[in-house]
DNA sequence: AGTATAATGAACAATTCGTTTATTTATTGG
DNA sequence: CCAATAAATAAACGAATTGTTCATTATACT
């Protein structure tokens, strides 16, 4: 199979300026950032950007993609060896993997990507919660259970929000204990801890 | 108490440029809109503008403030009538308000309004758990409680979320009928729904 | 009615964008 | 190592948008 191979400079510059985006995201948020400012730090003329990409966004999507596609390996990988090492379910692989990578989420959830950049991930994390959550509320057909798009729209934004905050108040708690947190809040609720569902809930 | 007492002209023109704002907003996104689209739809010169605000993101600060003052107010009157009409929680009293003022939700919670006004209205809301939960969980200290913030930011995340997904889908359901599943979902937890709690939880 | 204040339109320099062009530089494949 | 190919570059461009100033006109207040 022919696969044409990349061009040493164009994986070079593209390296360079997705390096440069977050950077530059990082210190001084999206909006500000012009193309200008990304040829600079990614020493390139600013001609070159347009080579390779339509606008800001399309750079951002592409570290995106390649991340989001890492996490899904890791998730099916962790899927596949049961009980090895550390593992603990893709809830914990998720919060590593934030960890990890806590520049790029940074930016995505918090550092004012474009909104149809945490959008696109909004629509990733909600497929995947019908996927998920779909058999196993079906199975329960009839016992009260809520209509499976209003769960995984719950799931959803609770994890999202979740990730959000701990990433904004800088990582309070290690990834695993916060995994741990959410799993508790999530499946158990949050009743037991403060007792009265809310004042006129026990109606 | 002098309150100067504020021009026609100045509140006409002001309430012209939120309205036009919102409109543009919901028709094509935040980004896009220029001053100048503003003030064409505002029906009024483009320099006036700027004897008003700084720039788009104060004009749209200014109605969200207005509408979270009045959401505050509500929520505060509603607690005095301890069990009035069709009452229902401060919960209740948010998806109502929210549907009520959709237009002006979906532009903060998923138009694409700029991040900071996002992260303006998590900081209230994470504020107002704090408060609300704090006091409650203290009185449990040793029982294995979660942290303060950690309980707080998975509250206001989830409600952020969960508002936020679903006036994305159209609002499906009403605002008490999803309140109720909000409420269920949070406090019970969602084991009852789905058995395991995660694949390796149970150990 | 007379004064104060708001709105206006024109004009301005400064940025940024996205594209085109001709030229130089680097990489690949033989 | 050389030649063919592809990529990067700098300069220049028109078009939009921003934010400001200024003189003039319209409107509201008392």
């Amino acid at each position: 199979m022919n696969e044409p191979r990349i061009d040493r400079r164009v994986s070079r510059t593209r390296r360079h300026l997705r390096q440069a985006l977050m950077a530059l995201i990082l210190e001084n948020g999206y909006d500000e950032i012009t193309i200008e400012d990304i040829t600079d730090r990614a020493d390139l003329g600013r001609t070159t950007f347009y080579l390779h990409y339509r606008d800001k966004e399309a750079l951002l999507l592409e570290s995106l993609e390649a991340t989001a596609e890492e996490l899904r390996g890791q998730i099916r990988l962790e899927r596949m060896q049961p009980e090895s090492s550390s593992a603990g379910g893709p809830i914990q692989e998720v919060f590593r993997h934030a960890a990890l990578n806590s520049d790029l989420y940074k930016i995505i959830l918090s550092g004012g990507a474009a909104s149809r950049v945490l959008n696109y991930v909004r629509e990733m994390l909600l497929e995947a919660a019908v996927e998920f959550f779909g058999p196993r509320l079906a199975a329960r057909r009839g016992e009260n259970v809520p209509p499976v798009d209003s769960f995984a729209g719950y799931f959803a934004s609770a994890l999202l929000g979740y990730l959000t905050w701990w990433l904004d108040k800088g990582m309070p708690y290690g990834p695993d204990e916060v995994a741990d947190l959410f799993i508790r809040l999530f499946f158990n609720g949050a009743q037991q801890y403060i007792g009265e569902p809310s004042r006129d809930k026990a109606k």
